[in-house]
DNA sequence: CGAGTGACCGCAA
DNA sequence: ATTGCGGCCACTC
């Protein structure tokens, strides 16, 4: 009952917590879900300005690959995703075919 | 309110 | 294969 609409960087933030622990999401299709599919970047900036607490390092581009401005850079983000169970390669690449999380 | 920015995406050389 | 450029849209200052 939001008699106001929904912020994107609000949707965004909601998807990203209901990933589950072992599975990553693309920019895209995160931004798809929310209504802008070519709104990937503002994805990226609400991960930069948006809640810490959220596991943002299950989000990866469409290349499967680790963002770079994460804290830590690749590295801590690999390192994040390591820990959760998650392989990532030594190219910094997860398996979208395998690690895709897709929300109902 | 206006301008700049970016943890992206896709294509061209 | 790698590198560079533009577009795209919401967020921050």
């Amino acid at each position: 009952m939001q008699q106001h609409p929904p912020l994107f960087r609000t949707l965004v933030e909601a998807v990203v917590a209901e990933i589950p622990r072992g599975r990553v999401m693309t920019y895209g299709q995160i931004a798809a879900i929310c209504g802008s599919p070519a709104a990937a970047r503002i994805v990226g900036g609400i991960a930069h300005f948006g809640n810490p607490d959220l596991p943002w390092q299950r989000v990866v581009n469409k290349h499967g690959g680790v963002a770079t401005g994460y804290p830590g850079g690749k590295i801590g983000q690999k390192n994040a995703l390591v820990s959760e169970g998650i392989k990532v390669t030594k190219d910094f690449t997860v398996d979208l075919e395998e690690l895709l999380w897709n929300p109902s």
